[in-house]
RNA sequence: GUCCCCAUAGCUCAACGGAUAGAGCUCCUGCCUUCUAAGCAGGCAAUCCAGGUUCGAUUCCUGGUGGGGACACCA
């Protein structure tokens, strides 16, 4: 049984034991025990219900305990927890229903249809450092809704027209005419190199073809961006693409009818007078000129996204962006396709020396991303970047990373797989049988093997709260904790031992369950599982 | 001016409103004749300030202080 069923089971035997409704089961939920408490896993319900039952909390850790039963070692602490300790059936049990694929397949996430848009940097420039954020974050995410059940579709929004695509061409154009870029135009020397590449009929290009040549190149280097940085994308959607396919007007047609639109002053904006407006203001979709707005181009890509057949959006956008999150929710809800939502992550600082530094593209002054992976490493950046929660404001401190990556938490957790690998290599060497059979009732579990089978066990639980939090950061803590206690068994117990077949049975059964379970959440992080360091 | 985010150990980060606030880095003390010492065992060290709600607050609310960001018929 794993711990979620277990969750449930127990759920329902209180629910039936307090004649209760769902509503008042609401915060009924297992937990991991703190440390200094001997036990392996707690319940804090008979606390946070007292006041509903009116009764105290320790009468109904009591009542509590006597509804569960004997089978999960129910004991009563005060202030009114009810502790749980499992047997070595029960934990052997709970880590075979682990090795299933899709065991971590939740109800609610069933015939989820998500589409998760993220980085969609501009192709005006190589991407910088502060792009691994955005793309650590949503491929993680991805990866983990995956995990959970549901089906995720990610995607790339290319702004490959407008004014900035204009400016790149013409920045361009200048450094191939070996002039310095236009007032407001790109100075970084990556236009340099791109123009050294130019064919000579360039010449004879309009400004157009400068941008065309500029934005193909920019997105080449992005796609390689990303594929080194261990990110796929399902889609990469060209603005163009929605132009073409008359998106801003099927949006303002559809915002007309629905009586979410009107014409004020020789333009179109967007909002009501109605109740359903969440903006504190509204916002001009058509301007007087009867040119769109951007805000307008992008109700139209989320139009086209639910188009697609997807139930819920998700756009991951940095902390600059978030003053026009109200606006384009009430705009897609306006839509009424479906559930949208944004999530905000802060931005990723610079320092340079004791400096903080804006990077800048237009100035180019900034770390791209590339050149961090190259000199730290992909696995050492996305473990960093995973493991803080989007709201955290970070300082980059680049001569740090480089110089520190070996202090880096993700080897630690790495060297759990590279150990336990070496361990399986030495059994088939010694002619140990790793999947031998053992006689579960008789396997005597000691102190470090117990605590590594049950923080097998809450990988479960560390899921469900990066699904919570919308943030990875969850799963990088899990892991280094599970190293920790996997180092300090490693460092206490020899697992082959010939002279006794039984306990080398069972512990290379555990580790093959502490194997499985780093190698996939480190493939949840995108970052790898060496049998070798 | 209005709005959003943040403040935990010397540094970088954790902690569904729960029990004695956890890690990593740094510093100090020990541990390789045995499956990888990128490791283990131990030590030093923290919730910005003032109120409030609560049986219980790092967590929620109000007000400060300090820092980051946003406020277009730009894209």
């Amino acid at each position: 049984m794993k711990i979620s069923t277990l969750e449930t089971e127990l759920k329902d035997r209180a629910k039936a034991a307090f004649s209760l409704d769902d509503a008042g089961m609401a915060g009924f939920s297992l937990s991991a025990p703190p440390p200094h408490v001997k036990a392996d896993a707690c319940i804090a319900w008979p606390i946070s219900s007292a006041k509903l039952l009116k009764k105290a909390p320790l009468q109904i850790a009591g009542e509590l305990k006597d509804a569960l039963g004997e089978e999960f070692g129910a004991q009563t602490v005060p202030p009114g927890f009810v502790n749980l300790n499992f047997t070595s059936a029960f934990l052997f049990a709970a880590l075979k229903e682990l090795e299933k694929p899709g065991c971590y397949a939740r109800p609610e996430y069933a015939g989820e249809k998500i589409n998760l848009e993220f980085v969609s940097a501009n192709p005006t420039g190589p991407m910088h450092l502060a792009s691994g954020r955005g793309a650590t974050l949503g491929d993680s995410l991805a990866r983990i809704w995956k995990e959970l059940g549901a089906e995720v579709a990610t995607e790339f929004y290319v702004n490959n027209v407008g004014r900035q695509v204009e400016k790149l061409g013409l920045s361009l154009k200048a450094r191939f005419e070996g002039k310095e870029p236009p007032e407001g135009g790109y100075q970084g020397d990556y236009l340099k190199d791109l123009s050294a590449g130019l064919p000579k009929e360039a010449a004879g290009w309009t400004d157009a073809q400068f941008s065309d040549y500029a934005v193909a190149e920019m997105l080449k280097l992005h796609k390689a961006d990303m594929a080194a940085f261990g990110v796929k994308f399902d889609r990469w959607f060209l603005e163009s693409e929605l132009h073409q396919a008359g998106g801003p007007a099927k949006a303002l047609a559809t915002l007309r009818e629905r009586g979410m639109a009107y014409d004020k002053e020789g333009a179109v904006w967007f909002g009501s007078s109605t109740e359903l407006e969440s903006d504190d203001k509204d916002r001009v979709l058509v301007k007087a000129d009867g040119r769109n707005t951007y805000f307008l181009n992008d109700i139209a890509y989320h139009l086209n996204k639910f188009s697609r057949g997807f139930n819920r959006l998700v756009d991951i956008w940095g902390a600059d962006h978030h003053g026009y999150v109200p606006r384009m929710e009430a705009a897609v809800k306006a839509l009424g396709s479906g559930a949208f939502r944004v999530i905000i992550h802060q931005q990723v600082a610079l320092l340079r020396g004791k400096e903080v530094v804006k990077m800048s593209k237009r100035a180019g002054d900034f770390i791209s991303l590339k050149e961090l992976v190259d000199d730290v490493g992909v696995d050492a950046c996305r473990f960093f970047f995973a493991s803080r929660g989007p709201n955290t404001h970070l300082t980059f401190d680049v001569e740090l990373a480089k110089k520190k990556s070996n202090e880096n938490p993700v080897y630690y957790v790495q060297y759990v797989h590279a150990r336990i690998t070496s361990i399986f290599d030495n059994a088939a060497a010694k002619g140990v049988d790793p999947a031998a059979g053992f006689d579960e009732a008789k396997a005597v579990i000691n102190k470090e093997e117990r605590a590594l089978m049950l923080k097998l066990l809450w990988l479960e639980k560390t899921l469900a709260d990066c699904a919570r939090d919308q943030s990875p950061h969850h799963l990088t803590t899990y892991l280094t904790e599970l190293a920790a206690s996997f180092h300090s068994f490693y460092d206490q117990h020899k697992v082959l031992d010939p002279e006794n077949r039984e306990v080398t049975a069972y512990r290379l059964f555990l580790l093959k369950s502490v194997k499985g379970v780093i190698a996939r959440g480190l493939a949840l992080l995108g970052v790898s599982a060496p049998d070798r360091m």
